[in-house]
DNA sequence: AATGAATGAGATTTCATTCAT
DNA sequence: GATGAATGAAATCTCATTCAT
C-alpha cells in the first residue's frame, strides 16, 4: 500500500467514524450529508467517491461495522467457568452488570437497529437481536453446572435461562431508549434472592 | 352544532386520522405535510387553520390521542377475578394472549413512542411505558389471591409478578419491532409450566 | 340610522383604527390581514364586506384618514400674532417646539408617507409634504411683522422663512426616522441667537 | 486565483449586483429570493451556498457594500481649497450641486437606509446619516477661510455651517423620496444671495 | 484524490382572498 | 351583517446528488 492509498484509507476511516457518530446519535433522516462532510472537513463531492451509493451506502456500511463490533462484544463476555465460581445471587448480579456494561457501550447501535425501520430490514434486525440476547445455550449450560454443584435444583434449565434473559432483554431496551435504572439495585438484589429461593435444591429429594 | 361546524369537525377528524396513519407508519420526519394534505384531498393551507403549530402540533395531537387510547386499552385488561378463576398455567397463557392482543392492536403507537426521540421527551416516554406495563400492583394482587386459594406457595409476590411483567415487556418490544412469535407457543407453554412448578406449594410445609 | 347601521359603522371604525395602528407601526407588507382581523376579534371574511378592495383599499382608507388629520393639525398651529408677541429667539424656539410636538403626534403617518413607495404615489407624497411644511407664506408674514416692530432688519423675508423651514423640515425627518434629539437644546439656542444676530436691525440705517 | 475560483467570484458578484438592484428598488420584503435567483438565471439553492444566512445575510451584505461606497463618495467631495476659491454665492451653489450629484448617484442606498426599519437598526441609521451629512467640521473650516479672506463677517461659523447643512440635508430627503427640484434654481440663487447679504462684512466696523 | 459550484426537487409555512352557511 | 372553512399560489429554505476542474 503506497502513501496515496494509505491516505485514502485514512480518509475513509475518518468519514465512517464521524458518520457513525452522527447517524447513531441523530438517526438516518436527521443527519445530512453536509453535516457529515463538515464534521471531517471534507468537500461535498468526495463522499461519493468513497461511497458511490451515497447516503444509503454509507449508512449501511456504518451499520454493518457497528454490528459486527457489538456482536463480538457480546460473545466475549460469555465465560461460563468464571460465573459458575460465584454464589448464585452474586452470579446473577455479575451477569447483569457485565451485560449492562456491554449494552451501554453499544447503546447507539442497538438504538439504531430498533429505530431505523425505514432503511433496515426486519429480518436482519431479528437475527441480530437474537444473536445479541437470544442465545440461551450458554446460560442453560451455566445453570446446569450450578445444579451439578448442588447449588440449584433440577429443573427445565432452558426455561430458567429464559427468565434471566428476559431480564437482560428488558435492560437492553431500557438502555437503548434512555430509561433510567437508578434506585433499582435493591429491588434487583431482592429479585435475585427470590430466584435463588425458587431454585434452591429440593429438601424433600435429599431425604 | 350546525351543519357547518359538523363538517369542520369531520374535516379535522379526517385530517387527524390520516396524519396518524402516516406518522405511525412512516415516522415524523418521513411524513410530509403535503402527503398528509393529499391523503385527505385538502389544500395545503387548511392544515394550518386547524393546527396553527404546524407539523409539530398535529404530530403531538395524534400522539396524545393514540396514547390515551392505548393506556385505556391496557387498563381494561386488568381484571383480577377473571384471571384468578383459571388454573395457573392457563391463567398465565391467558394474560399473555390478552396482553399480546392489546399490544398488537396498538403497535403503531408503541413503536412511535420508542422511535421518535427527536420530538418526544425521554421522561414522558418512560412514564408512558411504565403506565402501560410497569405497574406490578395488579399482578401482585392476582398472585396473592392464587396463594390464598392454595394454588401457589408463599413467596415474594412482587418479584414473581416481575417475572411475568418482563415476559410481557419483551413481548411489547417484540411486537413493536416486528419480531415474529411463530413456533413459540410450545416453548411458552413449557415456560409457564416451569413457573408453575417453581411456584407450586411446598409439600414439606404441608406435612 | 338604525341600530344595525350604527353597529356596522362602529365595527368599521374599530377596524380602521386597529388597521391604522398596525399599518403605521409595521408597514403595509409586514401587516397581515389575519393580524388585523384578530386585533379586532373579527371573522376573516368580514373585512371584505366593508372594504371589497381588500388590503389595498383598507390601507389607502387608513392613509387618507390619517392624512387629513395630520394636515389639520399642522394648520391649527399657525397663529402669527401669538408668535409675534415673543422676542425673536424665544419665538423661534416656540415655533420649533410647537412644530416638533405636532410632528411627534403624527409621526406614524409621516413615516408611512415616506416609506410606502410601493403603494403610494410620489406626486401625492410631494403634495402632502408641501402642505405640511412647504408653505412659507405664514412664516414670511410673521417675519414681516417682526420687522415692522423694528426687531429684525429689512431683508428677503421669504428666504429667511426658508431658513427656519429647513430646520423644521429636518426635524420632521429626524422624528420620522427615530433619530434622537437629546442634548441638542443648547446647540439650538445658540443657533437661534446666531440667526437673531444676523437678522438684527442695521445700526447704520438708524443713523 | 484559478479559473474556477474566478467564476465563483463572478457568480457571487452577479448575485450581489442583482440582489442590490432589486432590494434597493423594491425593498427588502417586496423582493423575493426566487426573483433574485431568476434575475441571474441561477438555481434556487445556490444562493444559500454563497450566503448561508439567506435573505437577511445577502440583504445586509448588499447594504454594507453600498454604504461604504456612498460614504466614500461623500468624503471625496469635501475639498475646502477648491470651494474657497469661488465667490460666496457661486461657492454655495457649487457645494449644493456637487452634493446633489452625489446624492442622486446614491439615492437607492439612502432610500434604503431610511426605509428598512424592519431590518436595519435605528442607531446604525443615525450614525450613517450623521457621517453622510452631519459632519459640520469641514464646512465650518471653509467659512473661516472665507472670513480670513474678508469675504464674510466674523460670526458663529458652526451655526452658519448648520444653515447650509440643513439645506443639503433637505436635499437628501427630497431626492431620496423623489421630490422634484424643477423651477427651484432661481429661488435657490435668491436664497444664496440672501445668505451672502446676511454674512457680508460689517461696514460699521470698517469705519 | 479532492474540491465546491451548481442543480432542482421538495419541505414547511404564510397569506390574501373567496364563498357557502 | 357575520362566520370561518377552504383555497392555492408563493415564500424561504434544505438537501442529496452531479460534475467540471
Amino acid at each position: 500500500m503506497n502513501k496515496r492509498e494509505a491516505q485514502a484509507a485514512e480518509t475513509k476511516k475518518r468519514l465512517l467514524r464521524s458518520a457513525s457518530s452522527l447517524f447513531m446519535q441523530k438517526g438516518y433522516r436527521a443527519t445530512s450529508m453536509r453535516e457529515i462532510n463538515r464534521s471531517v472537513d471534507m468537500a461535498d463531492g468526495l463522499l461519493y467517491h468513497y461511497f458511490p451509493g451515497g447516503k444509503k451506502e454509507i449508512f449501511l456500511k456504518v451499520y454493518e461495522d457497528s454490528l459486527s463490533k457489538v456482536m463480538n462484544a457480546f460473545k466475549e463476555k460469555r465465560n461460563i467457568d468464571d460465573y459458575a465460581a460465584l454464589p448464585i445471587v452474586q452470579m446473577l448480579e455479575t451477569i447483569y452488570q457485565d451485560f449492562s456494561a456491554v449494552v451501554t457501550d453499544n447503546v447507539d447501535v442497538i438504538r439504531t437497529i430498533l429505530r431505523e425501520e425505514e432503511i433496515l430490514d426486519v429480518i436482519v434486525k431479528e437475527d441480530v437481536l437474537y444473536t445479541i440476547c437470544g442465545n440461551t445455550q450458554w446460560l442453560t449450560e451455566l445453570l446446569k453446572v450450578k445444579c451439578t454443584k448442588g447449588e440449584i435444583r433440577e429443573m427445565d434449565f432452558e426455561c430458567a435461562a429464559s427468565t434471566i434473559l428476559q431480564l437482560l432483554y428488558n435492560r437492553v431496551m431500557g438502555i437503548a431508549f434512555g430509561f433510567s435504572d437508578k434506585n433499582m439495585s435493591e429491588l434487583r438484589q431482592r429479585y435475585f434472592e427470590h430466584l435463588a429461593m425458587l431454585w434452591k435444591p429440593d429438601p424433600v429429594i435429599k431425604q
